[in-house]
RNA sequence: GCUGCUGUAGCUCAGUGGUAGAGCGCACCCUUGGUAAGGGUGAGGCCGAGAGUUCAAUUCUCUCCAGCAGCACCA
């Protein structure tokens, strides 16, 4: 009589099968529906196939849409292989490589036979109908164990170099899997060599639910000695439905982006001389004011005193602090002598010392810290700085204004006891708060955890990353952690705002440290007159202002909220008799302190109209002979078909209060 | 930094082995028009930089630079 597998499910029962059963019997067990829904099983944590037998007792998750997270990496992964079967079912003699799932799909790279070009956008059509026709031949994906020398033979044989090589550098002896697509050895069935977990057939896709976009040179293992294979994308969802609302993202991220606004509204503008660092616009530079003004009265009220330090520190300095060291290669470096101008020789010596533009704010906060002597009644003690820092991104990073080498943080250093770290968080947290609702914007808190590479020991980690637990515990909020994502000194609480069409980006932090202060030898004098370090709180909202303004360009495509708007009004007459009351209303307005400007061009009012609502004017100030005789003016709201007509001191203020900043208004 | 693609007027782009074109924008003229483009005329380009092939290169080749998309990395 054989025993019974014990196989535990997630709400704690347990369910007694036959040796050999699958995740599938499971499923079918419970209901014919959660058996078709069932994608593929977590088995005592592991994501395996559906079909592939329990080892022994287990605890069993089954998979399904639902888990959109693992089902979608599955999908993508199926997809790959998929693409891969259809290129060398359309064109035999095609090699086969490699290919994983991404963030929103999958690729495959493959090397097209001799006999024909490398595959390019023409040959994208072809492929995916080869790729339906497979998912609707619903084929079973079948698992199989194979020794390596079996497997290298098979790649041999049929002139696969690629996955040869590859099998080969596995170790000797391992056995590998394969998946078959189709009745293993039966006509038309496809192999490959894949460490899996896979879908039980390529039925379980929707053919309805990928689209490929687009192909690159790849060289073989990314090292361009080897050989140019092709690249092909795709993109990837669990529905028609998902496919299509991440298209329409694309197209909508198009019109947003931020570049193409900036330069539209004349924001701003970067060139190859200075690639990576920013050229603010008048427009764009009003922008960053506002913010900037509206983060010191948040600051200012929140206990932050403000300060200015250098932009070039001396090397040594950075040594001290570890930069040196552990960031150098993101650094721009500085000799600290007089560069030779004569036309022979060197510009700079040999042996120059070395000086560096600052890449972060924290060590010079710290020596700000240092300065005097410090009583545990001092703290905390929250040190701000619109800090400018410099870092030498790597040239494919840079991204407009969402990833520059010049950028300016609304950062600060909270030098506290260890007994009031969860307080600080805590506050931190709800001032970040108040920030992003200003705004309107949704966010989620992410908390990265010690990474493998890192300073200071285990009990300080343990405790730093309690603490930032504790602190969201205490403010109610719920977070995610992700393992090893920290920074090399400290953990680090994160906020991902979502934007307007569903984008995450990366903002504010805050990161426990007590790895800084030690190095730089920071001190307090405590209650017991002994000396003591600080736990140093490194944190930021907006992040960059850089950034930030990008995100809010694309965020809002380009309509700014009025406070923020750079010309928040234009006057527009209607003929020119009517010019001399416009410009009467034009002065009423700045007097006021609303940006506005007039347009007394020899222009139609359509097109003035037109042409300011496309440069996302929060209002216009249309002004005929009717508003001159009645002193009036005719307001058009950006958005709006319909326009009020108003006495002029009533739509100053109506003006006025919707150009108030949100932590102004009453 | 890696891979692919791109670089022509302020912007968006067409084009050619014999040094260039459109639309929009800009300037000037006509037009004074009531809620998203009135008409005409004109100015404007070292065809990303360097080298090579050629009688001749913006066009072909190579190198470099920058941009774009992805990867890796990040505020």
């Amino acid at each position: 009589m054989t025993e019974l597998l014990k196989i535990s499910l997630p709400d704690g029962s347990v369910r007694e099968m036959e040796p050999g059963a699958t995740p599938y019997d499971v499923a079918a067990a419970i209901g014919p529906g959660l058996a078709k829904a069932a994608l593929a099983a977590r088995v005592d944590g592991e994501v395996r196939d559906i079909g592939r037998p329990f080892d022994g007792d287990a605890q069993l998750a089954l998979i399904t849409a639902k888990d959109e997270e693992d089902a979608l990496e599955l999908v993508r992964h199926d997809f790959a292989h998929v693409l891969a079967e259809a290129v060398q079912a359309l064109w035999p003699g095609t090699q086969i490589t490699f290919g994983p799932a991404t963030d929103d799909g999958f690729y495959y790279d493959v090397m097209a036979p001799e006999s024909r070009e490398p595959f390019g956008l023409e040959d994208l059509p072809v492929i995916e109908e080869k790729m339906r026709e497979i998912i609707k031949a619903d084929k079973p994906l079948v698992r199989e164990v194979w020794s390596r020398d079996d497997l290298i033979a098979k790649w041999q044989a049929e002139g696969e170099t690629f996955k040869a090589e590859w099998a080969k550098e596995l170790p000797e002896g391992e056995d590998l899997t394969v998946y078959w697509s189709g009745e293993p050895g039966s006509e038309g069935a496809w192999l490959d060599m894949c460490r899996g977990p896979h879908l039980a057939s390529t039925g379980k896709l929707d053919p309805q639910a990928f689209k490929l976009m687009r192909t690159a040179g790849a060289y073989w293992r990314g090292d361009q000695k080897n050989a140019q294979l092709t690249r092909i994308y795709g993109t990837a969802w669990l529905n028609k439905k998902q496919l299509k609302a991440h298209l329409h993202r694309l197209e909508e991220a198009q019109l947003r982006d931020h570049r193409k606004l900036g330069r539209e509204m004349d924001l701003f503008h970067l060139q190859e001389e200075a690639h990576g660092s920013v050229f603010w616009h008048p427009k764009g530079y009003r922008i960053w004011r506002e913010l900037e003004a509206y983060m010191r009265r948040k600051m200012d009220g929140s206990g932050y005193r403000e300060i200015k330090t250098p932009q070039v520190m001396d090397a040594r300095q950075w040594e001290q602090s570890g930069h040196w060291g552990k960031y150098r290669e993101n650094m721009f470096v500085i000799p600290d002598e007089v560069p030779n101008t004569e036309d022979e020789g060197d510009i700079v010596s040999k042996d120059a010392e070395w000086m560096a533009l600052k890449p972060m704010n924290c060590p010079a906060h710290v020596l700000v810290f240092k300065q005097g002597i410090t009583s545990y009644r001092d703290l905390p003690i929250r040190l701000g700085e619109m800090g400018c820092c410099h870092r030498n991104e790597p040239h494919g990073a840079l991204h407009g204004l969402m990833r520059v080498r010049q950028f300016t943080q609304d950062d600060a250093h909270i030098f506290c006891t260890e007994e009031q770290v969860v307080e600080e968080v805590q506050a931190f947290i709800t001032l970040a708060d108040s920030v992003y609702r200003d705004f309107g914007f949704d966010y989620k808190i992410k908390l990265a955890l010690r990474p493998e590479q890192r300073f200071g020991s285990d009990a300080d980690w343990d405790k730093a990353e309690q603490e930032l637990r504790d602190a969201l515990t205490a403010n109610g909020l719920e977070w995610e952690e992700l393992p090893g994502e920290g920074a090399f000194y400290a953990p680090k609480l994160e906020w991902h705002l979502t934007d307007a069409i569903g984008r995450t980006w990366q903002v504010g932090t805050i990161q426990s440290d007590r790895v800084l202060p030690d190095r730089l030898d920071a001190t307090y004098i405590g209650e017991d007159g002994e000396k003591h370090r600080p736990v140093m709180l490194h944190r930021a909202i907006f992040g960059s202002y850089e950034r930030f303004i990008g995100i809010l360009i694309e965020h809002f495509a380009g309509r700014l909220p009025v406070w923020l708007a750079p010309t928040q009004a234009v006057v527009a007459p209607i003929v020119s008799d009517v010019d001399g009351y416009a410009s009467n209303v034009l002065a009423k307005l700045e007097a006021a302190g609303i940006r506005a400007s007039s347009d007394l061009r020899n222009e139609k009012i359509n097109y003035k109209i037109r042409e300011h609502s496309l440069a996302k004017v929060p209002h216009l100030l249309i002004v005929g002979k009717r508003e001159e005789e009645e002193g009036t003016v005719a307001i058009r709201t950006l958005g709006e078909k319909d326009q009020k007509v108003l006495p002029l001191d009533e739509a100053i203020a109506m003006l006025t209060d919707a150009a108030s900043a949100p932590d102004l208004k009453a």
